[in-house]
DNA sequence: GATGAATGAGCTTTCATTCAT
DNA sequence: TATGAATGAAAGCTCATTCAT
């Protein structure tokens, strides 16, 4: 009985996870209490407080996987033997087309570093900040390392070749996953449609912004 | 003090708003009850419900009121008279200056809008909607149509002398406004340092990006 | 200005009146707000107290009010000349039209009367309460003693005739104007339909109720 | 403990229907707080919503429950072997009494009903409604149906023997549960003395109103 | 591990009443 | 007389968290 309680244990918090996942992306934050949490994954109420410390751990919780599996599936597409240019190119895309599978995940990210005094935790958006991390290792694991080490490294090689105008990272951020989160959303939210040429055609924008 | 009460539209509805304005800056929309706006006003608790019918209507009063402001000021600094291109990096960086002097009002845009199903009230995000505002004549009054309608004249006589990519009016929207707004907020936060030079650099990566 | 002021006077304080009968009548004691009647009035929320202590007194007055002038009508179509089991039965009528011309009223009575410890201010149903006011002179003045004096004057007529039932004059209250007052109201409000026939023979019913 | 647990229906419910219901009774539902409930029934005032949407479920739920063992206690002591006068006669004298027995359930019902728009839901007094009840299986359940089926029954049955004058239904119930239950009340707040002498002769006069 | 009844502080909102004008 | 902005206590209700079982 050992195998099998070590998959329900799992389940139970999955489900709790999955719940809060789900519920954040259809009504926000606010309006997610830890009641529907409850009610939505079939967990008491009490229950939760076994896996998690509060709602705010949950919450945590859940940032960070989402983070980290984000991470994960953008670097395992990552080919570092493609051309430079290329790479940046495909690196868009697969940011892009993460984004667009995972539509609940995106709203919950939002949602949660909308937060007042959160964004500090690790946000997606500078690239300062994942180099930093990579510095400081930081407290979140390897995992979130591989995305870290990619897109920094992709910026160092193509800053070492001369090929970025003379912008701070941030600014670079912005126009790469930014921009790439932002449409991302609006496509998976039914606001704009983009086929895969004139995705190819915004992944080239991306590139005009920031290539010297 | 007949007068002076005219013009002022009360100032008590004023101290309301502004208050309600600091204290999501500072503590975020979950975090702001209405007992801590009417401290921070000095109002007592029911005078609030005499100017607003509710909570959700003093912050979508207060919401209206910055779109508005903003629109107003970032369209009084355009000047039509200028060369295209001109027009279009002074237009940016009136974006830009206006978001880097109102940085709670940015915050409470930020906050404001991630709240699921009120994001459709009006976006700043896609030139679409300004686009449609503009024809629909949008019910918010003609103060918000002037932003609306510069930034849908420029794109226009941008794409009639053939000097835009083919890409569609979110992508380009979100390569300006949406730029421009997200690093203006992060510089007032502090993430990010940007001199005057620096800022042209950025201006110009937003143009490379749309430009044929 | 004296008259007009006199007028005016009373016009304020009657549309007061008015509107605090309607909208209880509309949507019942408890909903009915101060500001909701001074909103209906036209009259500032200042100024009901101008005329009035309390909502309390407010209430209470028109509850008096309407006392009164419904004894006064009662008691006006009400000849002594008739003979005696005829007076019965046109007295008996004089009620229940009274009620079914004034259903705003009669809800209004209903729903002062189920506030606890108000009812004993004089309640419509017992003929005791009346010979009771009339012998200690009630507080209320004279019109209410004309509508007592007419009752309880025809009861101790029809029983120095030996003509009623020995049964106490609560009951006999209770056929008379409260069978009255209730199908009065019952047909006010659409839920029993009853023409002139039906109307003598439940008169007669009543009538049948106490006579021996 | 389960058993036990499973017949009690939660003793906690218990006492916060009792609460309300004894509240109500001695200072009407205006001034009946949610608050008041709570402390009266030592209940937490977030757990009265565990076992109630809202204050007026747990006023509906509770008018519902005083008006189901109205019922069922009635209908109870009706024996159909009885011949038809006695029959009404003792119908009325167990209405009488158990209203007698029950003055806090009379006042909260007076109270409830008072409420515009709450009447319709179900009132107690016109034999029609219970008619149409008893013919559409009313949602209240079968216990409602003993009291509706043994009074339309009874009606029905005095009918068929022409023992009956040409009242509407509705008349009929006035004169019957009407005047019963006012009489009780009166009974019950002491505005009234009646012995038992006197109390069949008032069934009797209640007789003497319908009877051909 | 698991339940769900129970808690109680705190939320938004209402409303009788007052008071400066 | 008359206004209506202002007050503040109290209402109904929510919800993160605890705890006996």
């Amino acid at each position: 009985m050992r195998a099998e309680e070590q998959v329900q244990k799992s389940e139970k918090r999955e489900a709790i996870l999955q719940a809060a996942l789900e519920l954040v992306a259809e009504n926000g934050l606010q309006h997610t209490p830890m009641s529907m949490i409850s009610k939505r994954s079939r967990a008491s109420a009490g229950i939760i407080y076994h896996y998690f410390e509060s709602k705010d751990d949950l919450l945590a919780s859940l940032y960070q996987r989402i983070k980290r599996e984000m991470s994960r599936a953008i670097a395992a597409r990552y080919d570092p033997q493609q051309p430079l240019v290329k790479r940046f190119q495909s690196l868009w895309l697969s940011m892009f087309h993460y984004a667009l599978a995972h539509p609940k995940e995106m709203v919950f990210l939002e949602q949660y570093e909308s937060i007042p005094g959160v964004k500090q935790h690790e946000g997606v958006k500078t690239l300062q900040d994942m180099a930093e991390d990579w510095q400081r290792k930081n407290p979140f694991g390897a995992e979130n390392d591989l995305e870290a080490q990619v897109l920094h490294g992709l910026v160092r090689d193509l800053s070492a070749q001369d090929l970025l105008k003379d912008l701070p990272l941030e600014v670079i951020g912005e126009f790469t996953m930014g921009v790439a989160l932002r449409l991302a959303r609006q496509s998976a939210a039914g606001l704009v449609k983009l086929d895969e040429a004139a995705l190819n055609n915004v992944a080239r924008a991306c590139w005009d912004a920031i290539a010297r």
